[in-house]
DNA sequence: TGACCTTGCTAAATCCATTTAGCTACGGTC
DNA sequence: GACCGTAGCTAAATGGATTTAGCAAGGTCA
């Protein structure tokens, strides 16, 4: 009775290496034509007139054998030769915020709705990659599997394979400029640098970033940025607090700990929300107050940043309108439009809140 | 230069019911073989020894005619027959809260990365649609996209529509119980029962609901169970503020709404996280504190809920739960096993936060 | 002149499932 | 005995792309 016992078994039985099961197989296991199976495993004996017993030995040999229909044949011969389909993907890590991802995903189905009509259909979906470990899915290098991806979310590592692999589809690369794609990103600078004026503005002295452990081009070209623009104007380098995850209470254990070694800050940017949500409890349960005592400034990737307490400043954010961009661009590459640009650039909104409202 | 300019436009721009193009049109409008197109869309001219000029001409046509490759002929012809290949989905509304999503996607790309070997390979798709409208996605009869999908997030209309259907696929039905699919839900009434419960044990007296406008077959078992519990004990019937949408800025919007016309309550169930952290800020905008003047109870599908202040209790987000138990249930039916239970009942797990804690 | 190579291309088999047209055997009717 | 109907099944074509084996024409070398 134990519950999940078999989680991890394969879903088939068959010894490795053994070719798949078909039609044909278990036609000639039951001793019938592959007519025969077809219509069984469709569903279709009654109207093809299978008597009960043959039915009934047909599916207990394909339940035997562990057959396993193949989708691609099917598909095949199921198809309207009047219908285009468009298998799309978009691929991208398991570590990243979930809200970017939702983004991208619910942009491509709406537009891909627009779209869809009695000749064209789309299907979307996700691939989902270890953080650096983009290598590991070398199906991606089939030209079999999608007409065209959006990529994002990936580490330098990502990238560096991503340059040498040359995908045999349209490719959309989303945060990062790779010169071998078309690529969407942040205004380069301009997250880091507006960050550190927000907080400069804010008459912060002691100025910090928190970030993960592990950094994407996007987020350390915000540290790279927000570094250089507080040395310009304070002379000092800013505090770097590094968390080891990125939800929240990575964000929250790793401001605690700086606390706890003696660390002073009296302005945070935190190069994504979820940190800065994190760091915002750290802040209240060590007693200092938000934005009086630590002004805040979080990314605006999360719906929720707006309903923290206090409301949280963000920069950037710009994912919806790096989105907006790169959909349009997928469906010019998967239309083979030649002129498509290969860099667009997006400048992030930005979002003055309490929590980087000082009392003069 | 109008950037975004063709978004509505259609991928091909062939006129309706014309025949997709092929290599084989493509090969006639040349003059050369199917096998030279072939080689020449798949890169392989080189080895293949065309000439260079055969390959632009091929190039050019298949661009003229605006050629979409066939994804299952290729896949079809690709196929290792050792490998079997299962197509699954999550099929979820677009109204559904990302988290929710977020979870069921990455735990089944856990489990689908564990069963890949080189003989099994997954892929995993999403599927959306506008809650309560299920049934505009007839795609999801035929037998030849998925081997089996997990289903969420469906308004009652939709839960009509799977009921009549019957996929031709294994399915699993998450949050809901339906008779003709394996279902895994919350235990039925845990959620709102133990909501009044803590708000009741904190001395609350005015008990309110918050939900959406659209209830799903979860949300209304949960206000019909509080409501329930509410009159029992108190003997009066609690306050239902409804919500035009589910995000933070709906809830928000309707508690503010309730305090307008002089509503009042010492305790707040939201049925969702997002609500709760609209009705927090609402809340503490009216300038009454949480949770002394009013406590407040959520549901767990955010991870957020710890770190919103003061930290939010939470009932229910049974949801890694339910995940849990859906996805072996999956493999299994993919299997064939034929001892599936039809249904499952999880029972959440509570997190009493500051929240509901009022000084006496 | 013949053996051999290279270039540039094609014919045909193949992947798997589905469906249409049609066959056989049997029973019943007139 | 001719004819029809039906139950129960099969042969073969089909969908689109890829690849292997191999052909034809022309050149090189001895």
């Amino acid at each position: 009775m134990k519950r999940g016992a078999r989680q991890g078994g394969a879903v088939s039985t068959k010894v490795a290496g053994k070719p798949a099961v078909t039609i044909y197989e278990i036609a000639k296991h039951v001793g019938v034509s592959p007519a025969a199976v077809s219509s069984t495993l469709a569903n279709r004996h009654v109207e093809r007139r299978l008597a009960a017993d043959t039915v009934k030995r047909i599916r207990e040999a394909a339940a035997a054998l562990g057959y396993v229909p193949n989708m691609a044949g099917r598909r095949l011969r199921a198809h309207k030769s009047a219908t285009r389909q468009f298998d799309l993907a978009i691929v991208t890590s398991f570590e990243a915020p979930l809200p970017l991802v939702g983004q991208v995903l619910r942009a491509l189905q709406n537009a891909v709705d627009i779209q869809t009509d009695e000749n064209t259909r789309y299907a979307v979906s996700i691939e989902m990659f270890h953080a650096g470990r983009l290598k590991e899915k070398p199906a991606l290098l089939d030209a079999n599997r999608y007409h065209g991806v959006i990529i994002t979310n990936t580490l330098p590592n990502d990238d560096a394979f991503l340059g040498e692999a040359r995908l045999p589809y349209p490719v959309v690369v989303l945060g990062r400029r790779n010169p071998r794609y078309c690529c969407v990103l942040e205004a380069p600078d301009f997250v880091g640098r507006r960050s550190a004026e927000v907080l400069l503005d804010a008459r912060c002295q002691r100025l910090a970033i928190l970030h993960g452990r592990q950094l994407t081009h996007t987020t350390s070209d915000r540290l790279a940025a927000f570094t250089r623009v507080v040395r310009e104007r304070t002379g000092e380098d800013p505090v770097v607090i590094v968390s080891s995850g990125l939800q929240p209470h990575d964000g929250a254990a790793a401001v605690e700990a700086y606390f706890a070694k003696g660390g002073k800050l009296d302005g945070l940017f935190a190069v994504n929300d979820s940190l800065a949500a994190g760091a915002y409890q750290a802040i209240k349960v060590s007693g200092r107050r938000i934005p009086d005592d630590i002004a805040v400034v979080g990314v605006g990737d999360y719906e929720l940043a707006e309903f923290l307490d206090p409301p949280l400043t963000t920069v950037a954010g710009a994912n919806d309108a790096m989105v907006a961009e790169a959909i349009p661009m997928l469906f010019r590459l998967l239309r083979g439009e030649s002129d498509v640009p290969t860099e667009v650039l997006v400048v992030p909104p930005i979002f003055l809140r309490a929590s980087t409202q000082r009392g003069k």
